[in-house]
Parts: C-alpha cells; structure tokens; sequence
DNA sequence: CATAGGTGTAATAATATATGTTACAATGGA
DNA sequence: TCCATTGTAACATATATTATTACACCTATG
C-alpha cells in the first residue's frame, strides 16, 4: 500500500514553474513533458493547486505561475491539495460491539494512529518548495 | 488515499487472541464475529502474522495464540506483516531527464519522503500489543 | 474579428488493488 | 471414522487510479 502519484506529479508541477517561471511559459503539455503523464493529468491537478491556492493559470493563452513565494509553500499545502482529508489507516466498519475488543478497537487504535498521521503532517509542512528547488539545483 | 485496513484488522486479531487466550479458543470464525469480515479474511491474516513469527495456529483443531508477550508485539510487527514493503508514495516513472527538475526529482523528493516514512515506522514501534490490551480494558 | 494555441471538464476506458465468497483438500483430536 | 477447523486457490465484486478522447470556452495576436 502506498499514496498515490498526485502529491509527488503535483510537487514536480510547482518545481517547474518555480524554476521556468519567466523562462518559458509553464503550459500543461509543457509540464507533462517533464513529468511524463497526460496534459490532461495536468490541467486537473493544477486545477486543485488553483483551488488551493497555490498557482494561477492563465485561461486562453496558458502557463501558469506561483501565487506565493517557494519559501511559503510547503508539501503540506501540496498534500492537502491533491489528497481527501481522511484517516491515515481504513477501519473495519461495525466491529462487533458485544466483544471488548470489538467495541473499543477504534476508539483505542483511532486515537493513537490519527497522532501517527498528525506527525506525517508536520514533517510534510517542514519542507518548503524553496529548499527543494536548492536541493533540485544542486544536480547531484 | 489511505492504507487499507489490513493493519487495523490484524491488530483486532491479536488484541481478540492476546485477551482470550486460554480462556476462548480463537477460531477465524469466532475472530471473524468481532471484527465483522469473512473468516477467509481472517485466516490469510493469521497466515501472514504466522509468517512474521507473532502467531502460532493449531492445523486441525484450530485456534491461534501469541508467540511472544504483547510487551515485544509492536504496531510496527504487524505493520511489516500485513504490509509490503514500499515506499510512501508512488512515483511517476520515466521523468524527463533532459529536464533539470525531472532529472532530479526522484532523488531530491524521494529520500525525503523516504525519512517520513521512516518516522513512521519509528512511531508504530513505540506501540505495544500490551498498551493496547490495557487501553482496551479501559472501555472508555 | 477570425484563428491558433491553450484551459476546464466530462465521459469513458484500462488497470490495479482491495475485499468478499465459494470450494475443497488436508489436519488432528474425539 | 467423523467433525470442526485450517490453508489455499479460484473467482467475483467493488473501488480507486491513471490514461485518453472529445469538445466548449477563453484570449492574445495577426
């Protein structure tokens, strides 16, 4: 089990037009070629960085460009972009509530999972688009 | 996106097994009643936990038990039992290596991805079979 | 003001993964 | 031998993901 592509294709997208904004215009089948998906995977994905609030695009003549500076966009704001707010692990619905363990297995594992999940978040929002475009630029 | 619910159901699996033991006899059937999924569910997930060395089950006359104290059970045990190993998240195949960004994505994005995974994994090995059991006794 | 290149979005398809169910040979105690 | 049970394969179903096609709409520009 793993997270979809869409925080990782979306992180990449933002890298893109950070790096080329100015350059060339970010258009979605310019960053498809980078990233190698459809355009059509783009243009939906930038479609949720815009309802976050994270890019501007351009209607009728394309390209897009970051609404704030790399330093304050972190992978949290990307991940709550593109992924459901919901819990990190799925449960079994209706455990059976005449077993101890049953009525309780969610109240007990929940708690202490959704914390597990709370810290993925910090370490997500620790990590700005800025430091990544240096990391990027150093070609290891 | 979420993880499935593979490492909640094992957990009920052996939280039901570590609080009957000796007292019931853990069938998949009877096991299936508390955490409602088929008992077909239930026994390729003892299979799995079997293979991890945290269960030993009775071919035959049938039942399971622990075979350690729920004290050296941790969530990260059945996590890597029930789970394959992986990375957190998916990432796109083939970027563009002509593109500075697409060149250097998987190594810039992916080792630290790669450390929040790992604390992850840090964080489940700080919870034992045996907090859990208490917790469930607790019946808050 | 027509056009070319671009976006937004719906519809559909293809694929993968997860979960549920049936079936049945094999096990081992009563 | 019989019976409850396990282990496992095969198949079915549901859901999520990703790819692709199609097309209406937008806007700078010749």
């Amino acid at each position: 089990m793993q997270f979809s592509v869409r925080l990782p294709v979306a992180t990449h997208i933002l890298l893109c037009i950070g790096k080329f904004q100015g350059e060339y215009k970010t258009t979605s089948t310019f960053l498809a070629g980078s990233v190698n998906v459809h355009p059509v995977i783009i243009r939906k994905t930038l479609g949720q960085l815009r309802a976050a609030g994270l890019v501007e695009v351009a209607a009728g003549v394309g390209g897009a460009k970051l609404t704030k500076s790399p330093r304050d966009i972190t992978l949290l704001d990307v991940f709550r972009a593109v992924e459901e707010e919901e819990d990190l692990f799925h449960f079994q619905e209706n455990p059976n509530p005449q077993c101890p363990v049953g009525r309780n297995i969610h109240r007990v594992l929940g708690t202490r999972l959704e914390k597990i999940k709370q810290h993925m978040m910090d370490d997500l929002a620790g990590i700005t688009l800025e430091e990544l475009l240096h990391a990027v630029d150093e070609e290891n």
